[in-house]
RNA sequence: GGCCCCGUAGCUCAGCGGAUAGAGCGGCAGACUUCGAAUCUGCGUGCGGAGGUUCGACUCCUCCCGGGGCCA
């Protein structure tokens, strides 16, 4: 499914082909774009790795496959070069039928690219509540919001959840500062400072519930719908039945589970020789929680100085009895930030952070959003806040929103004109080419980043499609036109396949701008 | 000392076994009586280093160098 009907149409007689050859199994044949447009419209390696097994030539397998294979109408010309390529050329019908089937599906084109739906949960951002969401979990939320957004877009049932941290040391210090500036005193040691302390202070009430009512306001303006709030204190309550289920060893006073058994560096102590549980006792109870509510595939979204926790989560999966690979534990880099080139150090003590709610305010939702899941999570990035708030009509954003914004336009100039359609006037022009096959990487383009977890790809392949939209713009003219239809139907689909990419990564696609 | 991530164009980064490695920003030169110029067109030898696997390596393996992080 991860690639749309009109590929599998091409892909699939080729497969047939090489099993005639003697290919046994299935025959990934995987078309792939030629950077080089002589080398026609789609290729594919297929000859070249199926040589070594039928122990022919590559030239020779992709000569007999060319004769071999029976394309009709949708292709005008298949080629062996190079080494042992097959270079296919389309024809016109191929074009009509690609479109015609997007916009049949509409905005339903590339989803459902799950073999097995799962029941998923994502837990993501999960701060502690001892002030507001910084810059560094922005990432987590963009990012594992993006993740949730993709794997539904793939047709799992999914929900977001963020686990409270209510109870232990820091909030007690939390607790204790807010007190303090409230008795006009200075924080105790370590303690919490900064304009939300005052603020807090000067409140009163519980300093804990109003900051978590605060992170979901700052959540919900970031377009991050969280399904499950769950609070430490609540799953503690479960703690002594959970560590029951447990098979814990007694040593130096304290109870340890043996973690290591199960990849684990080494054993973690559950309860300490006071009696008082760990952090790691919760983290028990919490994830016994988890899937007692039946879901198949545990996802844990957290900062790259987390990835020790990664053996020891997977281990708790496995003492509770569960497949071990049903946790996945997706760690992304940390965020740096610099101003005028000089890094800012993002301390929620010290009262000297970024906050998200100050990022969305200088550059808006849409560019905070984009910016920081635009690049793989396995890399570390860099934002500098100056740069993004001065020139944020730089961010390409806006160019693919505007691109959005353009096509909006003239289709509602376009009322009263003909319907788009996928009819073909005549030959395709080159740039009409180039938008359809743009359009056709999209499914794949979907499929691989949900299942690589890397929805960075999105707005990449983003960018590309609104480049060959304003190329096409350019060059040709949709309204009047003598292949108005066509054209007009191009312009819906591309429309189409914006509003979705700008939707997995939780950006907004505006009519006009 | 152990573990994780990263070294690609001046800068920020795509590219995850295929043909001549790309985009944005910055710089230079052009294009609006035309459906939206937040746009388009042109100008670029750079994969940290050394081995190895492969018909083919930015991509996989080993070692080294360099940056960031976690643990001890």
């Amino acid at each position: 499914m991860s690639s749309p009907a009109a590929l599998r149409r091409l892909e699939e007689p080729i497969a047939a082909a090489a099993r005639e050859l003697g290919a046994d199994g299935p025959v990934d044949v995987s078309l792939e774009r030629p950077g080089d447009p002589a080398h026609g419209d789609y290729a594919t390696t297929i000859a070249l790795r199926l040589a070594p097994v039928l122990r022919r030539p590559p030239r020779e397998v992709a000569q007999e496959l060319a004769t071999r294979v029976e394309l009709g109408g949708l292709v005008t010309g298949i080629d062996v070069a190079g080494p042992g390529f097959l270079n296919l050329t389309l024809g016109p019908a191929w074009y009509a039928e690609a479109l015609a089937e997007l916009l049949a599906l509409g905005g339903r084109y590339g989803a459902g690219s799950a073999v097995r739906p799962e029941r998923i949960q994502v837990e993501l951002v999960s701060a502690n509540p001892t002030g507001p969401l910084t810059v560094a979990s922005a990432r987590n939320a963009a990012y594992g919001d993006s993740i949730a957004r993709l794997l539904e877009f793939a047709g799992h049932d999914v929900r977001r959840e963020y686990y409270v941290n209510d109870t232990g040391t820091q909030i007690e210090l939390f607790r204790a500062s807010v007190e303090a500036r409230a008795r006009g005193e200075k924080p105790p040691e370590g303690g919490y400072m900064g304009d939300y302390i005052a603020a807090l202070a000067a409140e009163g009430g519980d300093p804990v519930e109003r900051m978590v009512a605060a992170i979901r306001r700052t959540l919900e303006r970031f377009r991050v719908a969280i399904d499950e709030w769950v609070f430490q204190t609540e799953v503690e309550r479960d703690l002594d039945a959970a560590l029951a289920e447990l098979d814990l060893f007694e040593a130096e006073g304290a109870r340890w589970l043996r973690t290591t058994v199960w990849g684990d560096d080494k054993d973690r102590v559950l309860i300490r020789s006071d009696g008082r549980p760990t952090y790691f006792a919760a983290d028990a109870a919490y994830i016994r929680y988890k899937f007692a509510r039946g879901f198949e595939r545990l996802i844990y979204v957290l900062g790259a100085d987390h990835h020790g926790y990664v053996a020891r989560l997977k281990a708790l999966a496995a003492a509770y009895g569960h497949d071990p690979d049903a946790v996945e534990v997706l760690i992304y880099q940390l965020v740096h930030l610099t101003s005028g080139g000089e890094a800012r150090k993002a301390s929620k003590r010290r009262g000297e952070v970024v906050f998200l709610d100050e990022l969305i305010d200088e550059i808006g939702v849409d560019a905070a959003r984009w910016y920081l899941v635009m690049r793989g999570h396995e890399q570390t990035i860099e934002i500098d806040v100056d740069l993004a708030r001065e020139k944020s009509e730089k961010n390409p954003v806006y160019y693919v929103q505007y691109a959005h914004a353009r096509i909006a336009g003239i289709l509602r100039n376009a009322a009263g004109a003909a319907a788009p359609s996928a009819e073909l006037a005549g030959e395709p022009a080159p740039e009409e080419r180039d938008l359809v096959k743009r359009l056709a990487e999209f499914p794949g383009i979907a499929a691989e980043a949900t299942e690589r977890r890397g929805p960075h790809a999105i707005p990449v392949y983003a960018v590309r499609l609104a480049d060959e939209f304003h190329r096409f713009y350019h060059h040709h003219r949709v309204l009047g036109s003598e292949a108005e239809p066509f054209r007009l139907g191009l312009c819906r689909a591309t429309q189409s396949v914006i509003a979705r990419c700008l939707d997995l990564v939780g950006v907004a696609a505006p009519e006009r701008m």
